[in-house]
RNA sequence: GCGAGAGUGGCGGAACUGGUAGACGCGCUGGAUUUAGGAUCCAGUGGGGCAACUCGUGGGGGUUCGAGUCCCCCCUCUCGCACCA
């Protein structure tokens, strides 16, 4: 038997083993564990950030292995998607062939990586047996009225040639390829995720203290939840159609609705043709209705832009005293939301007031900060959004704003009929036609009889067909494929036009958890029953990118499975972890921009190419910034043990971490030692009974450190993974200090050390298992323990009597700076160790010519003296 | 602008409810061994000082016997949101 550590076959002969054993299918009959790990798009090749987020998952994994815990831990592929059809359009290669090639490189990546999965659930969502019930779902969705069609103004981007969803768009552009998107009027397929809003909120609650902070920050401000009142304004325009109807505005301020100056409408608002059609002003107006609409979507929603508008020629009538106010069209008034109108009040708001100076409307103060210093609104230079009295309010007068002249004033608009409290929320409805080949078919079919009728159950999947052409231009190649368009009505049989937008990828993700559970059910998506065991998962781990995305969508679904009674759980996911990004330096030049390692001189940090200074940062690993590292290199050089652990040592896992060639060297040669310092005393202690907690005999001191930093590392590493936040790089730092605890103790010599030493040599066996898993096996076997596999054993318990130390260092203070040091039996007594204190030579020397006026005893740690 | 998080040696990072700042690792220095080593082992390693000591957790105040930790003000960085009526 080998004596080296040859990483290479060690772990390749584990990771047959584990499949041998089939150790990561669900086992036993403990307490259920689904542990759930964000799958990966199939892009060829893991990176680094898959790294660190499988790195997490596994250690839970095994550690709840050994916990006697009955673990699920699946793994599949997002394969659904854009990179592919681009793919197809470049080469030819048919999405479905390329995909495959993908997913069989990604999977022998993992195993090789040695993670453990169990690989019999393996699901894809471009499999057809997928997409299916994707397409089952939808229809479902359909028949409740939570799928429907709407013609709306919808994100374009002309690069993906395809709608994006609201949480798909960052800074106006394409969050996949940063094209500025356009704003495109289209008919369109949407979930109504709008009306789950509030239960979204809600939902938080019992996720607090389970998800991130700062993700459920994200999601409610992504929800945007603003309560206020709904108000109706009547329009006066003489001569037009529309004359006398009203118009609803919503207003988290009702309080100033007497400082009405005029109202806006948003360019895109279908009021705007009825109002002007045959004015004088109609050219006018539409022409720079059109402006706005054209205007540079970046540009028009940036705070600082300049807001521009054009006057109707029209009013509306303040419900409150009548009085007339104009209509404008402003660029800051958006569509969607509210209701695209907006009551104007420019002494109490800044967006009205810059547009009211600028076009030199009237400014009405209906709320003073203070009756002694009024705010002059001749004289003002900003608005005054917060609270204070009102004035010139009418009935209102002299009362408190905000609160008080809130309710009241909206229980008036109530009572008199033009208005209520109303809540409104900046989430919006889920858009999720893609004009795209490479996603589940929506299945629908228009009959010019029937209209819009889903395909039946029966005849799912809809399946895409495998004759079409991949153009780098124009239409979807799914709306240029007759086969597939021409259909009959299922209602009719009369010729119909299929549906030829498939679905956002995000459907495919917003179930994947449920279809893991029965991958291969042909009957239905998935079994309720099973469900009850195993949803919400009890731990998911994933990148934090997702949090107004894939997790927001992901709770609307399961909460629509609820409703729909195919769902006990409300909400899919019990406990979130989600690991920070990894870092590496990036190093730039001035004329050449990103430079790899390999372009620069390392000394001089100078350029190769023109020897001009390089500048570096640590920022998060790309392509485009060249500090990407590829794991294949390092599995091939330091093995999986190493990657992971040294992944995992870098620093706390929800901070970004920064990759480090040395820091992987450094671990590796931990491993090393840890392997070579074991190795060598298994034979010392083999078929010795290891010592266990109560055991009494005698133990030098080194053997009693050692027991004591193993425990104590034993206690350190199983509250990382039950209570503190996964803080893998303290447990590693733990099993390190074990090592050297038990280096120096020596070999054992005596019946009761080869005692402790077998003990401790298990303990730390198990105590890395989670983080170096091969190398644990491979200890653990040849210390001829029983089973088949470490994670098959339970996890050891602490012994509290190896944790205690017979003596203890104090320190001493005077005056709270530290000025000695004294050694007494642990736990002793205040006074004693007071006396031994005063004694100390260092200690005296500060208290010479002093009186104590008061010691501070803290037991076994610290005396302070406060002497004058 | 709003919201959140973070600033600790040359570097990554430790420090549980206020109690010996710098665990552990990297790097560095010296030594041993070696034909050699980007191998291994041993010792040292926050700054200043021969030493006693002193200064040190972004900066400035405060509370306390005692502050990296609590409070106030300021600076810097990262992330999220951003004309949301």
């Amino acid at each position: 038997m080998s004596q080296d550590y040859d990483f290479k076959s060690l772990e390749s002969r584990w990771q047959a083993k584990w499949q041998e054993l089939r150790l990561f299918e669900p086992h036993g009959d403990g307490e259920p564990y689904y542990c759930l790990m964000m799958y990966p798009y199939p892009s060829g090749a893991l990176h680094m950030g898959h790294i660190i987020n499988y790195s997490i998952g596994d250690a839970m994994v095994r550690y709840h292995l050994m916990r006697g815990r009955r673990v699920l831990t699946p793994m599949g592929w997002d394969s659904f998607g854009l990179p592919a059809e681009n793919h197809a359009i470049r080469t030819g290669t048919p999405p479905a062939e390329s995909t495959k090639k993908c997913i069989d490189a990604m999977r022998r990546q993992m195993i090789r990586a040695g993670f453990g999965y169990d690989w019999s659930r393996e699901i894809a969502t471009s499999h057809p047996g997928y997409y299916r019930w994707t397409q089952w779902l939808f229809l479902k969705f359909f028949e409740k009225g939570l799928a429907f069609r709407k013609r709306a103004p919808v994100n374009w981007c002309s690069s993906c040639r395809t709608v994006l969803a609201n949480e798909q768009v960052h800074d106006d552009a394409c969050e996949r390829c940063g094209t500025v998107v356009d704003q495109k009027d289209l008919e369109q397929w949407f979930f109504r995720m709008s009306s789950y809003a509030q239960r979204l909120l809600d939902g938080h609650e019992q996720l607090q203290g389970k998800w991130p902070d700062r993700v459920i920050k994200m999601q409610k401000a992504w929800i945007g939840r603003s309560e206020g009142a709904r108000l109706e304004f009547e329009i006066v325009a003489p001569g037009a159609e529309c004359h006398g109807e009203k118009i609803p505005v919503f207003t988290t301020r009702p309080d100033t609705t007497y400082g009405v100056t005029f109202f806006s409408l948003a360019p895109e608002h279908s009021l705007v043709v009825d109002l002007v059609r045959g004015t004088e002003r109609e050219q006018e107006v539409l022409e720079a209705c059109r402006k706005m609409r054209n205007q540079d979507r970046v540009e028009r929603a940036s705070e600082e832009s300049e807001k521009t508008g054009v006057f109707t020629g029209r009013h509306v009538r303040n419900p409150f005293d009548g009085s007339l106010a104009e209509i404008w069209v402003c660029n800051y008034v958006l569509m969607d939301y509210g209701t695209g109108a907006v009551m104007a009040v420019p002494a109490h708001d800044q967006r009205d007031f810059l547009f009211a100076r600028k076009y030199g409307l009237p400014v009405k103060v209906v709320i003073q900060p203070s009756l002694e210093e009024p705010l002059a609104e001749a004289s003002m230079t900003e608005s005054h959004e917060g609270g204070g009295v009102q004035v010139a309010s009418g009935p209102l007068d002299g009362i408190d704003s905000r609160v008080e002249a809130i309710r009241q004033m909206t229980s008036y608009a109530k009572e008199q009929g033009f208005g209520d409290f109303s809540v409104h929320y900046r989430l919006k409805d889920w858009l999720l036609s893609r004009q795209r080949y490479w996603g589940a078919p929506i299945p629908i079919v228009y009959c010019e009889e029937c209209g819009i009728v889903p395909v039946p159950e029966a005849e799912l999947p809809v399946l895409l067909p495998k004759e079409v052409e991949f153009r780098p231009a124009g239409d979807s190649p799914l709306a240029t494929c007759e086969s597939f368009v021409r259909t009959r009505c299922p209602r009719c049989q009369r010729e119909a036009r299929r549906e030829t937008d498939t679905m956002d990828t995000f459907v495919d993700s917003s179930w994947y958890l449920y279809r893991y559970l029965s991958p291969g059910d042909e009957e239905r998506p998935f079994d309720a029953e099973t469900a009850r065991n195993w949803i919400p998962v009890h731990q998911y781990v994933g990148g934090i990118e997702h949090a107004t995305m894939h997790l927001i969508y992901a709770r609307f679904f399961a909460m629509v499975l609820h409703d729909l009674g195919l769902l006990e759980a409300e909400e899919p996911f019990q406990r979130l972890f989600c690991q920070g990004m990894v870092c590496a330096r990036a190093y730039r030049c001035e004329t050449h921009k990103w430079l790899s390692k390999e372009e620069i001189d390392l000394d001089g940090m100078t350029c190769k190419e023109c020897g001009g200074p390089v500048t570096s940062e640590m920022t998060k690993m790309s392509k485009t910034k060249k500090n990407g590292v590829s794991p294949d290199a390092l599995f091939e050089q330091y093995g999986a043990d190493t990657v992971h652990t040294s992944i995992l040592f870098s620093g706390p896992p929800d901070q970004s971490v920064d990759y480090n060639e040395r820091s992987v060297r450094g671990i590796h040669r931990f491993l090393r030692r840890f392997w070579d310092t074991l190795v060598s005393l298994v034979p010392k202690v083999s078929g010795v009974e290891p010592w266990t907690a109560g055991r009494s005999g005698d133990l030098s001191g080194n053997w009693k450190t050692t027991r004591r930093v193993c425990h104590g590392t034993l206690k350190r590493v199983t509250e990382a993974f039950d209570k503190h936040g996964f803080h893998f790089n303290t447990c590693i730092a733990g099993s390190m200090e074990s090592l050297n605890a038990l280096r120096a103790a020596g070999d054992p010599k005596t019946e009761e050390e080869r005692a402790a030493c077998r003990e401790s040599i298990l303990l730390m066996t198990q105590i890395l298992a989670p983080f170096a898993p091969h190398l644990a096996e491979e200890l653990w076997d040849r210390l001829e323990q029983p089973g088949p596999s470490i994670f098959r054993q339970p996890w050891p318990c602490v012994d509290q009597d190896a944790l205690a130390v017979e003596e203890v260092e104090i320190a001493v203070q005077v005056n709270g700076k530290l000025r000695g040091q004294i050694r007494v039996p642990a736990g002793v007594e205040k006074e004693a160790a007071l006396a031994t204190a005063r004694e100390a030579a260092s200690v005296q020397k500060h208290l010479q010519g002093k009186t104590i006026k008061r010691e501070i005893y803290v037991p076994n740690r610290l005396i302070n003296f406060v002497a004058r």
